[in-house]
DNA sequence: GTCTATATAGCGATAGAC
DNA sequence: GTCTATCGCTATATAGAC
């Protein structure tokens, strides 16, 4: 006969998730802030507040718990940018709207640490880094293709490779900088610099993309 | 009294440097196979074929090994691009040819290895990410600055920051999908395919910032 | 279901023989 | 100058008490 009520000292399901959480919670700071291979198990269970063997009884092995936290990084970075074109509006503006929110995203501090664990582990795990690039930079590409296709269609631009066009907005809104940051050599553009770039970036995409006079 | 003469069993000096590169050479190539938490001291004395001991009496530790290991690979993976606008050649061609060595080069597995590795540990050793920086990609910004400096004043090309376009023509070259090498999603552009790549981009810079017919 | 204590293995770095 | 054998440490993963 089991015994149903022990509220102060019995375990109960409820604490569970409340611990899982936890133990993921500490595993995406931990393996972001030092690798996989610099975060030990018994780090993370410190980290969260428990024992080793309880974050073992939740997630099988390292990798496992790993793979969790990478995947629920990318899912809670996934930014909101607007690709929409609306009439009256110009392409201009919607591209500097999604460049500076392009720019800020991967200049922060949690987005260049999932990248250098992405690049690290990525390469030794082929089904991590299909993972991580269809939840976040496959997204953005789809939707850029989209919106460099109405602004074709509308006359704004005259793009004949909509895709190629869309991987070198996004490759001029990272730019050099961005590679500095990730090897840890140089701060990220803030403020008025970064501004600054991200306008540069877009008055050069945009010139590169002019409909000639003649139409396109 | 020290005895001079034992050739076949006496150690000898010259040994020496043929053994340091030996351990040179493996350290290069496990370093950048399986980085630097992968790749163990007893590893890379096997590797080399000597004992570990013979290792630390060469470097007197890991991390010195590994970044002379680093320095070493920067140094041989420097390219020797052409930079120079002669009278009469378009800066097109120009560009097209610095265009595809650059291709090429970072698009080897040798180069996809470095920056790996300069990511992992480059952001743990300022130093480090500093060294690799300056004796590479700041090697090759310097000299296309000056490069678009010359195409500017010659009237070819109209450039008010040469800076910040230097750095735009890289980030082109290399791309979306040289990112995607470098987590291990996706192979490399071969043949054909990376001709269109490099055509497309110094077709899309040069219009970006081709002069107006009115003048710069 | 959770924790303390431990098994097993591999790492970087070193002591002593030749 | 070079090698074999070893120390000290830390990692992942597990066995038994409550």
């Amino acid at each position: 006969m089991p015994n149903k009520l022990l509220p102060p000292s019995g375990p109960g399901r409820p604490k569970d998730l409340a611990k899982r959480q936890a133990i993921l919670d500490a595993a995406k700071t931990l393996f972001l802030r030092n690798g996989y291979d610099g975060s030990s198990m018994d780090a993370i269970a410190a980290e969260a507040g428990v024992s080793k063997l309880t974050v073992y009884s939740h997630f099988t092995d390292k990798e496992t718990l790993f793979s969790a936290a990478v995947k629920a990084k990318c899912e809670e970075q996934l930014p909101e940018l607007f690709f929409e074109l609306a009439d009256g509006v110009s392409i201009d503006s919607v591209l500097l709207n999604i460049g500076r929110g392009f720019h800020t995203l991967i200049n922060s501090r949690e987005s260049v640490e999932l990248h250098r664990v992405m690049v690290t582990q990525g390469s030794q795990d082929p089904k991590l880094s299909r993972m991580f690039y269809e939840a976040g930079p496959q997204q953005l590409l789809s939707e850029m293709e989209r919106l460099l296709s109405k602004a074709d269609a509308a006359g704004q631009l005259c793009i004949a490779d909509v895709h190629g066009a869309a991987d070198q907005f996004f490759c001029l809104i990272k730019g050099g900088a961005n590679f500095r940051l990730l090897i840890g050599c140089g701060e990220p553009l803030e403020g008025a610099a970064a501004e600054q770039h991200v306008q540069d970036v877009v008055a050069m995409f945009v010139r590169a993309y002019l409909p000639a006079q003649g139409g396109c």
